[in-house]
DNA sequence: GTGGTCTAGACCACC
DNA sequence: GTGGTCTAGACCACG
């Protein structure tokens, strides 16, 4: 698994190193109890400050999506849905609406936005819809 | 049309409202030419400093969705799609993804975000596809 | 690189600084990736306040010319096309019938014009027209 | 002849009408000794403030291209071009450079704003370089 | 150290 | 009245 970082982007270095990570693991590229690379080692891989690395980690585990095991280094975690159905829809729901207001600025119809969310989607990893 | 701000958000002030008036527009809320509260007043009303209006506007004007005339006031534009498609689908395709990877993660299906999608957009005002 | 400010000029002090950032890029002074002076370091120089610096550097990296790393610095960025032809010919457009507006008015002639931007274009870098 | 003025432009109305003026002169659909609409009529035309018109008029007659003559209306004069060589040509080349500018940024080749230059040039009313 | 955001208040241009 | 520009200075996020 290969992370990268643009600097060029507006958006800070953790939170691009963070959404880059989350996403790994939605799409599965990330296995549940797989090991990431040690805060140095990713830190001279993207010339990044420890820092920065260090402070993804800890982000991502109060989120509840990794897990540091004292010596052993810094695992995938299963993330448990702690939310509230009505709070995970009202946070979706705003997400859903900023990118529908971007597609009708950028002159999308609304049959072009859900073919590129359907096209998309193939490449992450969803849960079952249990029986 | 009323404006809300969330001092206690972590969301800059000029972003919530920016977001707001994109909203707004893509929505219907705000027709084409209508005029939006004055720098001033919209000041007032939302208890927030007249420099953080002005520079909502102004950054809303350089992306083409409001314009100014001088002593008249702020007034909603039509957009027009200067940028290439190529510029358009990235940047669209971009904002999908972080919404995909966050549906991940609140633990929804893809069935669900696309239903949840094809309701939303039924808020919105879309192009129409030229016959 | 140097930058100079006019304050007497009617020209508002962003402005006369932002037009000299892009002359500067499009004659190749300033490099791609090359650090621009630190908004304090330049706001001493110039003496102008910090925010007018800020805010060219702001509006120079919305239009895509220059590009910031939070804690490291602002940086020149190599442009990438986003606009389409059509956008990109009537901008040019419209500021060639303001040269020649200008150049009638001033008595010269369109060989006169033709020779002066002939020489004149001899400053600037100009993308290669592929094979 | 006749004027248009663009709202949804960030050009103020005056300098939108001063422009028109000038460069329907340097192109020859206005005339020497033409007479402009009145500040009343145009005013009308173009849902203008009269006292905008009043001052475009204004300004004009004081670069020496408009004439009043009182009861009478206004007229175009010829121009006279009292700068020194030097300084006309100075003004020019700034104007010259910062099209060239734009040109590099928006992609353009220099024989592509020549040949703009040259087409565009066609329209406008040159002075004969008498021998 | 870097830039980002916000406030307060001044003065000017435009209508 | 409207918005545009600039200054001064505070506090925060980022590396």
């Amino acid at each position: 698994m290969e992370f990268r970082i643009e600097p060029s982007s507006r958006v800070p270095i953790y939170r691009q190193l963070a959404d880059q990570i989350r996403g790994a693991i939605a799409t599965g590229q990330l296995a549940w109890d797989e090991r990431l690379p040690s805060v140095r080692e990713l830190s001279r891989t993207l010339v990044v400050n420890p820092n920065t690395i260090a402070r993804v980690y800890l982000e991502l585990e109060r989120e509840g999506i990794l897990n540091t095991r004292p010596g052993l280094g810094v695992f995938v975690a299963r993330p448990h849905h702690e939310l509230t159905k009505r709070a995970r829809r009202d946070r979706l729901t705003r997400r859903v609406d900023g990118l529908l207001t971007e597609a009708v600025h950028l002159g999308f119809t609304s049959a072009e936005v859900a073919e590129l969310l359907a096209e998309r989607a193939t490449r992450f990893q969803w849960e079952q819809s249990g029986p």
